[in-house]
DNA sequence: CTAAACCATGGTGTCCACTCCACAGTCAAC
DNA sequence: GTTGACTGTGGAGTGGACACCATGGTTTAG
Protein backbone atom coordinates (compact mmCIF):
# COMPACT_ATOMS: atom_id res chain seq x y z
CA UNK A 1 0.00 0.00 0.00
CA UNK A 2 1.08 3.53 -0.58
CA UNK A 3 1.86 6.06 2.11
CA UNK A 4 -1.51 7.92 2.03
CA UNK A 5 -3.62 4.72 3.15
CA UNK A 6 -0.92 3.74 5.23
CA UNK A 7 -1.32 6.76 6.91
CA UNK A 8 -5.28 7.22 6.64
CA UNK A 9 -5.31 3.65 8.55
CA UNK A 10 -2.91 4.88 11.09
CA UNK A 11 -4.53 7.77 11.67
CA UNK A 12 -1.53 9.80 11.45
CA UNK A 13 -0.38 12.60 8.72
CA UNK A 14 1.49 11.20 5.89
CA UNK A 15 3.80 13.90 6.33
CA UNK A 16 4.45 12.24 9.86
CA UNK A 17 4.92 8.84 8.09
CA UNK A 18 7.61 10.45 6.19
CA UNK A 19 9.09 11.65 9.11
CA UNK A 20 9.07 8.58 11.05
CA UNK A 21 11.30 7.37 8.09
CA UNK A 22 13.26 10.19 8.09
CA UNK A 23 14.78 9.68 11.54
CA UNK A 24 14.78 5.85 11.59
CA UNK A 25 11.95 4.62 13.17
CA UNK A 26 10.34 3.40 10.53
CA UNK A 27 12.58 1.74 8.09
CA UNK A 28 12.53 2.66 4.27
CA UNK A 29 9.70 0.55 2.42
CA UNK A 30 10.11 -0.71 -0.92
CA UNK A 31 9.43 1.87 -3.85
CA UNK A 32 7.51 1.46 -7.04
CA UNK A 33 8.74 1.88 -10.48
CA UNK A 34 7.08 5.51 -10.01
CA UNK A 35 9.24 6.01 -6.85
CA UNK A 36 6.44 5.23 -4.74
CA UNK A 37 7.05 4.05 -1.20
CA UNK A 38 5.11 0.57 -1.13
CA UNK A 39 4.50 -0.52 2.44
CA UNK A 40 3.61 -3.95 3.61
CA UNK A 41 0.12 -4.20 5.35
CA UNK A 42 2.31 -4.96 8.83
CA UNK A 43 3.59 -1.43 9.03
CA UNK A 44 0.08 -0.42 10.26
CA UNK A 45 0.85 -2.40 13.14
CA UNK A 46 3.88 -0.53 13.91
CA UNK A 47 2.68 2.59 13.80
CA UNK A 48 -0.14 1.30 15.93
CA UNK A 49 2.40 0.14 18.56
CA UNK A 50 4.35 3.49 18.06
CA UNK A 51 1.39 5.47 19.00
CA UNK A 52 0.86 3.61 21.98
CA UNK A 53 4.37 3.81 23.19
CA UNK A 54 3.84 7.33 22.65
CA UNK A 55 1.07 7.74 24.57
CA UNK A 56 2.54 6.32 27.21
CA UNK A 57 5.31 8.90 27.45
CA UNK A 58 8.36 7.08 25.57
CA UNK A 59 10.52 9.16 23.25
CA UNK A 60 10.85 8.25 19.96
CA UNK A 61 14.01 7.60 20.08
CA UNK A 62 13.42 4.95 23.30
CA UNK A 63 10.86 3.68 20.84
CA UNK A 64 13.09 2.93 17.61
CA UNK A 65 15.10 0.94 20.25
CA UNK A 66 12.38 -0.87 21.36
CA UNK A 67 11.21 -1.38 17.91
CA UNK A 68 15.06 -2.73 16.62
CA UNK A 69 14.71 -5.22 19.20
CA UNK A 70 11.60 -6.89 19.13
CA UNK A 71 11.60 -7.03 14.92
CA UNK A 72 14.67 -9.57 15.13
CA UNK A 73 17.10 -6.78 15.93
CA UNK A 74 20.69 -7.61 15.44
CA UNK A 75 22.27 -6.27 19.17
CA UNK A 76 23.73 -8.83 21.52
CA UNK A 77 21.28 -10.54 23.71
CA UNK A 78 22.62 -8.95 27.07
CA UNK A 79 22.14 -5.31 25.58
CA UNK A 80 18.76 -6.25 24.42
CA UNK A 81 17.83 -7.24 28.11
CA UNK A 82 19.34 -4.18 29.28
CA UNK A 83 17.43 -2.16 26.84
CA UNK A 84 14.17 -3.80 27.35
CA UNK A 85 14.72 -3.67 30.94
CA UNK A 86 15.28 -0.14 31.27
CA UNK A 87 12.25 0.69 29.15
CA UNK A 88 10.44 -1.11 31.50
CA UNK A 89 11.25 0.91 34.23
CA UNK A 90 10.81 4.07 32.64
CA UNK A 91 7.20 3.09 32.47
CA UNK A 92 6.66 1.31 36.11
CA UNK A 93 8.07 4.59 37.18
CA UNK A 94 5.93 6.19 34.78
CA UNK A 95 2.62 4.48 35.92
CA UNK A 96 3.51 4.76 39.89
CA UNK A 97 3.39 8.62 39.03
CA UNK A 98 -0.01 8.61 37.54
CA UNK A 99 -1.47 6.43 40.08
CA UNK A 100 -0.27 9.55 42.47
CA UNK A 101 -1.50 11.86 40.57
CA UNK A 102 -5.13 9.99 40.10
CA UNK A 103 -5.24 9.91 43.88
CA UNK A 104 -4.94 13.84 44.33
CA UNK A 105 -7.33 14.14 41.15
CA UNK A 106 -9.75 11.92 43.41
CA UNK A 107 -9.13 13.46 46.56
CA UNK A 108 -10.03 17.10 45.08
CA UNK A 109 -13.07 15.88 43.17
CA UNK A 110 -14.34 13.95 46.51
CA UNK A 111 -13.49 17.06 48.11
CA UNK A 112 -15.86 19.17 45.50
CA UNK A 113 -18.61 16.49 46.00
CA UNK A 114 -18.50 17.15 50.32
CA UNK A 115 -18.32 20.72 50.60
CA UNK A 116 -20.43 22.45 47.63
CA UNK A 117 -22.94 24.75 49.69
CA UNK A 118 -23.64 26.70 46.82
CA UNK A 119 -23.24 25.14 42.93
CA UNK A 120 -25.32 27.95 41.04
CA UNK A 121 -24.10 29.96 38.37
CA UNK A 122 -21.40 32.64 39.60
CA UNK A 123 -21.05 31.38 43.16
CA UNK A 124 -17.07 30.56 43.85
CA UNK A 125 -15.74 27.37 44.81
CA UNK A 126 -12.97 27.07 47.74
CA UNK A 127 -11.42 23.96 47.48
CA UNK A 128 -9.12 23.16 50.65
CA UNK A 129 -5.59 22.66 50.59
CA UNK A 130 -3.14 19.45 50.91
CA UNK A 131 -1.92 18.52 47.84
CA UNK A 132 1.57 16.64 48.72
CA UNK B 1 13.85 31.97 50.39
CA UNK B 2 15.01 33.34 47.14
CA UNK B 3 15.10 31.55 44.05
CA UNK B 4 18.24 30.02 43.99
CA UNK B 5 17.56 28.28 47.03
CA UNK B 6 13.72 27.16 45.85
CA UNK B 7 15.36 25.70 43.11
CA UNK B 8 17.86 23.99 44.59
CA UNK B 9 14.68 22.77 47.06
CA UNK B 10 12.77 22.01 43.96
CA UNK B 11 15.89 20.18 41.84
CA UNK B 12 14.96 22.70 38.97
CA UNK B 13 17.03 25.58 37.90
CA UNK B 14 16.15 29.21 38.33
CA UNK B 15 15.37 30.30 35.02
CA UNK B 16 12.50 27.19 35.27
CA UNK B 17 11.04 28.60 38.16
CA UNK B 18 11.05 32.14 36.92
CA UNK B 19 9.90 30.62 33.31
CA UNK B 20 6.90 29.05 35.53
CA UNK B 21 5.66 32.58 36.95
CA UNK B 22 6.06 34.26 33.66
CA UNK B 23 3.56 31.63 31.96
CA UNK B 24 1.39 31.82 34.84
CA UNK B 25 2.38 27.89 36.52
CA UNK B 26 3.42 29.71 39.52
CA UNK B 27 1.95 33.09 41.15
CA UNK B 28 4.10 36.02 41.45
CA UNK B 29 5.70 35.57 44.81
CA UNK B 30 6.73 39.16 46.93
CA UNK B 31 10.01 41.19 46.44
CA UNK B 32 12.59 42.07 49.36
CA UNK B 33 13.47 45.78 48.80
CA UNK B 34 16.34 45.10 46.48
CA UNK B 35 13.63 43.34 44.13
CA UNK B 36 14.62 39.77 44.67
CA UNK B 37 11.70 37.28 44.70
CA UNK B 38 11.27 35.96 47.91
CA UNK B 39 9.25 32.27 48.22
CA UNK B 40 7.22 30.73 51.00
CA UNK B 41 8.67 27.28 52.02
CA UNK B 42 4.93 26.02 50.12
CA UNK B 43 6.41 27.08 46.82
CA UNK B 44 8.45 23.42 47.19
CA UNK B 45 5.47 21.20 47.73
CA UNK B 46 3.77 23.53 44.66
CA UNK B 47 6.99 22.53 42.45
CA UNK B 48 6.86 19.10 43.22
CA UNK B 49 3.02 18.89 42.23
CA UNK B 50 4.33 19.97 39.11
CA UNK B 51 6.54 17.82 38.72
CA UNK B 52 4.93 14.62 39.56
CA UNK B 53 1.95 15.69 36.94
CA UNK B 54 4.25 16.60 34.48
CA UNK B 55 5.76 13.17 34.88
CA UNK B 56 2.59 11.51 34.12
CA UNK B 57 2.11 13.54 31.07
CA UNK B 58 -0.15 16.51 31.69
CA UNK B 59 0.83 20.12 29.95
CA UNK B 60 1.90 22.24 32.00
CA UNK B 61 -1.32 24.65 31.18
CA UNK B 62 -2.96 21.70 32.18
CA UNK B 63 -1.54 21.48 35.21
CA UNK B 64 -2.17 25.46 35.78
CA UNK B 65 -5.74 24.48 35.43
CA UNK B 66 -5.84 21.98 37.82
CA UNK B 67 -3.28 24.24 40.51
CA UNK B 68 -5.37 27.25 40.32
CA UNK B 69 -8.51 24.94 41.05
CA UNK B 70 -6.59 23.04 44.17
CA UNK B 71 -5.64 26.16 45.68
CA UNK B 72 -8.84 27.83 46.36
CA UNK B 73 -9.57 28.86 42.81
CA UNK B 74 -12.05 31.28 42.04
CA UNK B 75 -14.08 29.45 39.21
CA UNK B 76 -17.48 28.64 40.03
CA UNK B 77 -17.83 24.50 40.76
CA UNK B 78 -19.23 23.04 37.69
CA UNK B 79 -16.31 24.38 35.88
CA UNK B 80 -14.18 23.06 38.41
CA UNK B 81 -15.76 19.58 38.76
CA UNK B 82 -15.72 19.54 34.18
CA UNK B 83 -11.77 20.19 34.71
CA UNK B 84 -11.02 17.68 37.22
CA UNK B 85 -13.00 15.52 35.53
CA UNK B 86 -11.39 15.72 32.32
CA UNK B 87 -7.95 15.57 33.64
CA UNK B 88 -9.15 12.22 35.45
CA UNK B 89 -10.06 11.12 31.78
CA UNK B 90 -6.78 12.35 30.40
CA UNK B 91 -4.79 9.93 33.48
CA UNK B 92 -6.96 7.26 33.21
CA UNK B 93 -6.33 6.41 29.74
CA UNK B 94 -2.63 7.26 30.14
CA UNK B 95 -2.95 4.42 32.89
CA UNK B 96 -4.13 2.01 30.49
CA UNK B 97 -1.89 2.74 27.62
CA UNK B 98 0.87 2.20 29.97
CA UNK B 99 -0.57 -1.23 31.46
CA UNK B 100 -0.87 -2.54 27.59
CA UNK B 101 3.19 -1.38 26.84
CA UNK B 102 4.01 -2.93 29.96
CA UNK B 103 2.37 -6.13 28.83
CA UNK B 104 4.46 -6.24 25.68
CA UNK B 105 7.67 -5.14 27.41
CA UNK B 106 7.60 -8.21 29.66
CA UNK B 107 6.35 -10.09 27.01
CA UNK B 108 9.74 -9.95 25.02
CA UNK B 109 11.45 -10.17 28.54
CA UNK B 110 9.90 -13.28 28.66
CA UNK B 111 10.79 -14.35 24.71
CA UNK B 112 14.23 -13.31 25.31
CA UNK B 113 14.32 -15.95 29.01
CA UNK B 114 12.80 -18.64 27.33
CA UNK B 115 14.60 -18.75 23.74
CA UNK B 116 17.83 -17.99 24.77
CA UNK B 117 20.50 -20.39 23.50
CA UNK B 118 23.34 -18.16 22.91
CA UNK B 119 23.93 -15.14 25.35
CA UNK B 120 27.51 -14.75 24.62
CA UNK B 121 29.51 -11.98 23.47
CA UNK B 122 29.46 -11.05 20.29
CA UNK B 123 26.21 -13.55 19.47
CA UNK B 124 22.98 -11.86 18.16
CA UNK B 125 19.44 -11.85 19.02
CA UNK B 126 16.80 -13.24 17.03
CA UNK B 127 13.57 -11.85 19.14
CA UNK B 128 10.43 -13.02 17.74
CA UNK B 129 7.42 -11.48 16.66
CA UNK B 130 4.04 -10.09 17.32
CA UNK B 131 3.52 -7.10 19.42
CA UNK B 132 -0.20 -5.90 18.33
C1' DC C 1 -7.30 13.45 -22.67
C1' DT C 2 -7.74 16.00 -18.85
C1' DA C 3 -8.93 17.17 -14.14
C1' DA C 4 -8.54 15.64 -9.55
C1' DA C 5 -6.20 13.19 -6.34
C1' DC C 6 -2.02 11.26 -5.07
C1' DC C 7 3.06 11.12 -4.33
C1' DA C 8 8.23 12.77 -4.04
C1' DT C 9 11.76 15.98 -2.30
C1' DG C 10 13.46 19.82 0.12
C1' DG C 11 12.79 23.43 2.93
C1' DT C 12 10.57 26.57 6.31
C1' DG C 13 7.52 27.29 10.29
C1' DT C 14 5.26 26.07 14.82
C1' DC C 15 4.52 24.78 19.58
C1' DC C 16 6.23 23.38 23.96
C1' DA C 17 9.32 23.53 27.69
C1' DC C 18 12.90 24.95 28.64
C1' DT C 19 18.11 26.78 28.36
C1' DC C 20 21.56 30.04 27.63
C1' DC C 21 23.24 34.44 27.04
C1' DA C 22 24.43 39.61 28.07
C1' DC C 23 24.32 43.19 30.99
C1' DA C 24 23.45 45.26 35.43
C1' DG C 25 22.31 45.56 40.35
C1' DT C 26 22.90 43.20 45.27
C1' DC C 27 24.87 40.80 49.03
C1' DA C 28 28.41 38.22 51.97
C1' DA C 29 33.02 37.35 53.02
C1' DC C 30 37.59 38.52 53.39
C1' DG D 1 36.27 47.84 49.18
C1' DT D 2 36.78 44.54 46.06
C1' DT D 3 35.93 39.81 44.68
C1' DG D 4 32.65 36.35 43.78
C1' DA D 5 28.20 34.28 44.22
C1' DC D 6 23.57 35.49 43.57
C1' DT D 7 19.66 37.94 41.40
C1' DG D 8 17.08 40.87 37.95
C1' DT D 9 15.31 41.62 32.99
C1' DG D 10 14.97 40.85 28.14
C1' DG D 11 15.78 38.24 24.38
C1' DA D 12 17.72 34.62 21.51
C1' DG D 13 18.54 29.66 20.89
C1' DT D 14 17.45 24.47 21.34
C1' DG D 15 15.30 19.90 20.64
C1' DG D 16 11.44 17.07 19.87
C1' DA D 17 7.66 16.12 16.93
C1' DC D 18 5.62 17.33 13.79
C1' DA D 19 2.73 20.79 10.03
C1' DC D 20 2.85 23.33 5.99
C1' DC D 21 4.40 24.92 1.84
C1' DA D 22 6.21 24.95 -3.33
C1' DT D 23 7.29 22.55 -7.23
C1' DG D 24 6.94 18.78 -10.14
C1' DG D 25 5.99 13.88 -11.47
C1' DT D 26 2.06 9.90 -11.40
C1' DT D 27 -2.30 7.59 -11.25
C1' DT D 28 -7.13 7.18 -11.88
C1' DA D 29 -12.03 8.46 -12.87
C1' DG D 30 -14.92 10.22 -16.25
Amino acid sequence: MRVGELARKAKITTDTVRYYEKIGLLSPPRRTDSNYRDYSPGTVKDLMFIKKAQASGLQLEQIREVLEIISGGTAPCDHVRETVTARLGDVEARLKELRTLRGALRGTLARLDSARPATTEGSRCSALEGVG
